[in-house]
DNA sequence: CAGGTATATTCGTCAATACGAATATAGATG
DNA sequence: CATCTATATTCGTATTGACGAATATACCTG
């Protein structure tokens, strides 16, 4: 209804590097923290002081997920958001760091692929009862 | 090329509620300060300030104009830029507030009609050479 | 419950920004 | 040149936000 209501918010959420890559990473699905951090290559203190950001902000969505916090997109999304995003990956398509982003999180995102227990979970959000969620994704080559 | 020189700069003009309206106004057409102050009702150094925040980062141009200095969007807009304003343009629609400054927009632009050469001025930021220019415009009811 | 892992919070600091009040500037006019 | 008008700048201040280092918390595992 009011300016400052959605959309100044919105911009204020996109006016900041870090915080424009992880809503670009969030617009392919959800991800925990360590993903976040993983694909941006960027201090764990960073990633979540910034995501408590938008989560103060109602721009993102947590759920616990035993030891990790998965991050998605708020299911309700106002109009002005979802329009914002869809206007935000149109424009960053050509953009160097975000091709890089989304290039490392399609290689996470394949690697989940092979446990198929921890990618539901990732991808619903609910709980994984394998024994040893996520782990293995994280081990480093 | 890189998120910073372009977009984020974008969202960092749009993240606050004055310039917000400011760059709403000049989508409908070049506007000098005293008319942006007319519409928004906000103090002259309110609405100069900002008017140089985003001129600083090439999101406006000027041109003086006598005594009047005619703000419009550049004229070379970067795909990122016309992809955001379309955006706005369409998310503000229904904004009380944006609805308002677009009724008082027409508003002026309708007294300013009356006058062939200064709405041209307007129109083209250009030299008007009638006598008085604007000036009977600013006249208060 | 001891220890590990993933994430959040606190602290101190620094830079950017917003604002109003007062003042300065640039051009027009008489 | 004195003055008026439109706009910009400076000043002082308050708020907000970004950051890294260190620490805390929450959950899991053995």
């Amino acid at each position: 209804m009011f300016i400052d209501m959605e959309l100044v918010k919105i911009y204020e959420c996109l006016c900041d590097r870090t915080r424009l890559r992880i809503l670009n990473l969030l617009c392919s699905g959800p991800l925990c923290v360590c993903h976040v951090q993983e694909i941006l290559r960027e201090p764990q203190v960073k990633i979540s002081r910034h995501l408590n950001y938008l989560r103060a902000r109602d721009m993102v969505a947590v759920q616990r997920e035993a030891n990790w916090m998965v991050y998605s997109l708020p299911e309700e999304r106002s109009r002005e958001l979802d329009a914002n995003l869809a206007c935000l990956q149109d424009c960053a398509r050509d953009d160097k760091l975000i091709i890089r982003d989304n290039a490392r999180l399609e290689k996470v995102r394949a690697r989940l692929g092979k446990d198929a227990s921890a990618a539901a979970a990732l991808c619903r959000g609910m709980t994984c009862r394998s024994q040893a969620p996520f782990r293995f994704s994280h081990a480093q080559p």
